[in-house]
DNA sequence: TTGCTCCTCACGTCACGTGAGGTGGC
DNA sequence: TTGCTCCTCACGTCACGTGAGGTGGC
C-alpha cells in the first residue's frame, strides 16, 4: 500500500504514455493492483517492476502478442526469446549500416 | 517503353510487396508510367529508380510525409533531412546498446 | 461554481497485410 | 470452360495518440 503508485506515477517514472499502459491492460498483461478511495488506479511495486520489465522487451522490438507468451514463462524461456531478439536486431544494425553507407555515397 | 517493368517486376526487383507500391501510389509519390494492352501497369526507368529511392528513405525510418516533403526539394534540402535522419538512427543505436547491456545482466 | 485530476470509452493514425470480387488473354 | 495473372477496393492489424464526456474532492 505505501509503495503503491497512481497511474501517473508510474508513467512519470518509467517515462510512458497513460495509454501505453492501458494498452497493456487491455491484453491482460497488468492490472491496476487496486484503487484509491477516489477510484484512481494504483500499482504495487510488484507491478511497477512488471510494466517497466514489459517496457524493456517492447524497446527490444518484440511485439505485445510474443511479450504475452513469454512474460509469464520460465527464466531459460525468456532468456532465450531476449537473446534470439538480440541476434535479429544485430542483423538490422548491420543492414541499417549498409544502407547508410550507400546512401552517404549519394 | 523497352525499359518498363510491370508492378510485379519492379516488386521482385526491389524486394517489396505490392501493397507498398499502392500506398506510394496513393499519396501521390509515384505513378505508373502507363499501362500495357491489358491494363497492366508499367513503370519506367525513372518510376523504378524513384520507387526504390523512397524505399531507402523508409529503411532510414523517414515516414511516407516527410518523404513527400523531401523527396523533390533540391538536393542540399535531401542531404540535410538525411544526415539528420543518421544522427537520430545513431542515438537509438545507443539506446538499445544500453538497453541489451542492461538485459544482459539479467 | 470553478479548476484540476482522474477515469473510461472510442475514433484516429500509420503503413501496410490480406483477402474479396472482377477482368482478360491463353 | 479452366487456370493464371493482374486490377481495384476495402476491411484488418498493430500499438498506441488524441480527444470526448463524465466524475469527485478542494
Amino acid at each position: 500500500m505505501e509503495n503503491c503508485k497512481t497511474l501517473r506515477e508510474v508513467c512519470n517514472l518509467f517515462e510512458i504514455s497513460r495509454r501505453v499502459v492501458q494498452g497493456y491492460e487491455k491484453v491482460g498483461l497488468v492490472s491496476a493492483s487496486e484503487t484509491n478511495k477516489y477510484g484512481h488506479l494504483l500499482y504495487d511495486r510488484e507491478t511497477q517492476e512488471r510494466i517497466s520489465q514489459i517496457w524493456v522487451y517492447k524497446q527490444l522490438g518484440l511485439k505485445i502478442k510474443e511479450i504475452c507468451e513469454v512474460i509469464d514463462a520460465p527464466d531459460f524461456v525468456r532468456k532465450k526469446a531476449i537473446e534470439s531478439q538480440i541476434v535479429r536486431l544485430k542483423k538490422e544494425q548491420k543492414q541499417l549500416q549498409i544502407l547508410i553507407e550507400k546512401v552517404m555515397k549519394w
